[in-house]
DNA sequence: AGGAGGTTGTGTACAAGTTCACAAAGGTGG
DNA sequence: CCACCTTTGTGAACTTGTACACAACCTCCT
């Protein structure tokens, strides 16, 4: 295995999607260039930051001027393996699966939603956003089918472990959870949670240290 | 300004609506004690640092024994500030902002979505779960007489900016952004960003690693 | 009362991430 | 072709976060 990139820290990694709205957006009003300074406040980072972060990727930049836009946002996007699209499918049809399927952003940035999936009857037949809800029984069959990549739960706290695992055994590349609950899934099989209930308390938590100092 | 926390990690911060979840978790169950072990495996992290976390808000586990479930909770709720109720309000009553307005666990963990605040005519006037959706011109009264301390942002990108800017005039404590796009606030109003699309491009980043490597 | 078993709290070493600061290098204009 | 200006790329210092390992301490049993 050719290792191009020795190492990116995850830390990097995750401001690279960051820099890469920035860079879309330079791109659209036509800028060619774009210094580490300029890229760093459209990110809200500071400018070293950007040039070490960058410079994970490769020497992409000209001494003096600065990046092109066009070819760093090419690299960027490389980098975070965004040259083709990866199919998702919304596990739970409720509230918020329905709320992600119609949202455009995703195809837009390439993860198009190709499937949704459910467990209740009197949901399982409808379309949603051009979107076809399915049976759970039938997940094994859609993944394989359908190629899907990426499986984002939006079900009950309680099914998310067991979606979660079925999800991998039938050859799920990772896994996104917005249950409330902590997951577990083999190693090797990247997952991301996001729980929104857990940024209002941290939210919660600074705005009382807050007041509680101005007292 | 009495400094009964000297200072909490963010890190630490992070992760205690993740110890709470699961105290409460055991609180249910019944369960009268709890040690580091058990928290750290249903939280997902290792013992050391469960410990490590917890001392920093005082010393309240029992050696030999572990910690007192109810205790702990409520020191944990605490230190989070959820004592009292925090009201939030939800600019955009989209896809996501209505999705957001449905959803019971806010409320259930001490955020009531006091209102919904949207610029468009046709959805101003309507309810959404038992909320009313207010003008966007009324957003300053809105957060006075409702005591709003969280604003929810679930605009389109574009008006992001320009929603917090007015949050935060009007006195709001704190924002949760959804917009895809980064947003500054003054220094001491905390803020945190949500954007679901980053999160799917830091999986790609890492499925698309696994497949090389295994090339 | 004293020892055994178990779990916390924390000092310390280590790892990861951030910031600083500057040499190296490209561009420009004379 | 050279001097000057600008901005990158990166070593090194520093800060933050994590993991280890063990003394301190509690409970229970004999
Ligand atoms: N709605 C929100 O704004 C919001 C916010 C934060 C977190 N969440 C979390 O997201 C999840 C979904 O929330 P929601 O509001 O959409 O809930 P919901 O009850 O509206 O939807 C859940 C859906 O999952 C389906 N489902 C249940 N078990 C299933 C299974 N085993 N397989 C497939 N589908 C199954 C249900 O039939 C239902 O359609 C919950 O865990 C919730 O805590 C939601
Ligand atoms: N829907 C999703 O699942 C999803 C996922 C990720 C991110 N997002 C982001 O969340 C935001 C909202 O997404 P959505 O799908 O709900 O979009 P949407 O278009 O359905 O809703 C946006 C709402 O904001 C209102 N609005 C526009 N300008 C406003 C202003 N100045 N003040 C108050 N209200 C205003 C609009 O009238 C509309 O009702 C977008 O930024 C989107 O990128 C949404």
């Amino acid at each position: 295995m050719a290792r191009r990139t020795p190492t990116i820290p995850e830390a990097t990694v995750a401001r690279l999607p960051i820099y890469r709205r920035a860079l879309v957006e330079l791109d659209e009003s036509s800028a060619i260039n774009v210094s580490s300074e300029r890229l760093a406040e459209m990110s809200g980072v500071n400018a070293a930051k950007v040039r070490k972060d960058l410079s994970y990727l490769g020497s992409y930049g000209t001494r003096g001027v600065g990046y092109d836009v066009d070819y760093l946002l090419f690299q960027v996007s490389r980098a975070l393996g965004l040259n083709n699209d990866w199919p998702v499918a919304i596990v739970g049809s409720g509230n918020l699966g329905q709320a992600l399927a119609n949202y455009r952003g995703f195809t837009q940035r390439g993860f198009p939603v190709a499937a949704l999936i459910d467990v209740d009857d009197k949901k399982v037949g409808a379309t949603v956003h051009g979107i076809e809800v399915h049976h759970v029984d039938r997940l094994e069959d859609l993944v394989a089918e359908l190629g899907i990549a990426i499986g984002i739960i939006a079900t009950p706290a309680g099914a998310a472990q067991a979606v979660a695992d079925r999800l991998v055994e039938a050859g799920i590349q990772s896994v996104l959870n917005f249950a409330p609950v902590v997951i577990s899934v083999p190693d090797g099989v990247p997952l991301r949670q996001v729980d929104l209930a857990t940024e209002l308390q941290i939210l919660s938590f600074y705005q009382q240290r807050n007041a509680a100092s101005d007292r």
